[in-house]
DNA sequence: CAAGAAAAGTGCGTGCACGCAAGTTTGCGT
DNA sequence: ACGCAAACTTGCGTGCACGCACTTTTCTTG
């Protein structure tokens, strides 16, 4: 229903995107990210430089790409593979920390450099945290189907809610990654927290969306 | 304390960059927003191409920068001023809403031309709604205060889910504006919401939230 | 299986974002 | 009042995003 045949054009074009993303990724940890033009990844692909930019808008996204995967659809049929028993925002929290922490495939080799890439060079972070948008689309199919909403926002909101809520996770995850050691001082006499591990720092950020779960979930149960 | 003498320096600043935006949405009104270059925008405002974009990083920035003017710093501001004893869910919508809905200052004008223009091109349509991200950081500080919470990110992911509630909300009423009549179909056999205004759209986007904020209230209260 | 429609790839041209290294203005200390 | 240091502006050069028109490849239909 969803891939009777795959179709043989699609494949090409995966595979394009593929072999983009990956000379992407390579060059960019062999050399500096700054010493690679996208007429290098082109080359290394096998396209024009003018095709490049159909699949990808921006050089770091590409980079980025090839770190993510395709995550995204991941979390959302992580979700929907829960039982419909669960509380929904355990499962989307499990869900969501179970993607996250499951880096890439096998690939812990070139991890190190990867991240040190994201650490280092700004542009390439705000990339990768602008990434987990991509989040929003998918979660909102699944979170909407066990509510059951029409034309509400509802889903909406807690996807894109959700989507924040890991980007700051990760965007506090990653600084403390660059600076070496245990994190500053906030001023307020308040410690701040001591740099927790990446699914701790996850599952910090998502606590607070759970009441609002549970409200719509209850909401689809009285109707 | 935070302006003690403004500073002379600081004045010019200001002034350079409320010319500069107020240049680039003349222009883009007067012509189409695809014959302003960056160029005109500079020698209307006095200033080289160069600074311009050491003022705004796109072109679409400075017109919707000229839009939005410092809606983000008052929401903060309105939510601040109004009593503690109001739930906060209730403070924040009220904040937003009242922000929104006054949309400049006595500019009802222009306001049809700039509409138009938000909904027609899509590049600045996205930049507006970018837009929405900016009053996360003023957003966390007051929540921050009220809730007393240190270092620890429900702050941040609340008023992070507030900007993406507030974005969709613009995104549907923008989409529906465009369109003239009533919006479409979404497929599943429900109703979409039939076009409501933008304060109900507000309100509508960030009613699943409350609960979140009601969970986080009653926390600092008894601890 | 052939012909045409649809989609992907490509070359080219334009305007833009931004680093760098001057030149210029503003503010402060003595 | 004078001069120094920091902040702001500017010119220049490079690589990039993207519209447009055109070629090549893939899918569909008679």
């Amino acid at each position: 229903m969803t891939t009777p045949p795959p179709g043989l054009r699609e494949r090409k074009k995966q595979a394009t995107r593929e072999a983009l993303r990956e000379a992407a990724l390579r060059l960019a940890v062999e050399r500096g990210p700054d010493r690679v033009r996208v007429e290098d990844i082109a080359e290394a692909a096998g396209v024009s430089p003018r095709t490049y930019n159909n699949y990808f808008a921006s050089r770091e996204q590409a980079i980025v790409a090839a770190v993510t995967a395709d995550r995204e659809a991941r979390v959302a049929e992580a979700v929907a593979a829960r039982p419909a028993g669960v509380r929904l925002a355990d499962a989307v929290t499990e869900a969501v920390v179970e993607q996250y922490t499951h880096t890439g495939e096998g690939e812990r080799e070139r991890e190190r450099g990867t991240l040190l890439l994201l650490t280092t060079r700004t542009a390439l972070r705000d990339a990768f945290l602008d990434a987990t948008a991509g989040i929003e689309p998918p979660l909102t199919a699944v979170i909407a189907e066990r509510l059951g909403s029409a034309g509400d926002p509802t889903a909406r909101v807690l996807a894109a809610s959700v989507a924040a809520a890991v980007r700051i996770a990760l965007e506090g995850w990653l600084q403390s990654a660059g600076s070496s050691g245990t994190a500053g001082s906030s001023g307020a006499g308040g410690l701040v927290v001591p740099t927790g591990s990446l699914p701790d720092r996850l599952r910090a950020a998502l606590a607070p969306l759970a009441p609002a779960f549970d409200a719509a979930e209850r909401r689809v149960v009285q109707s």
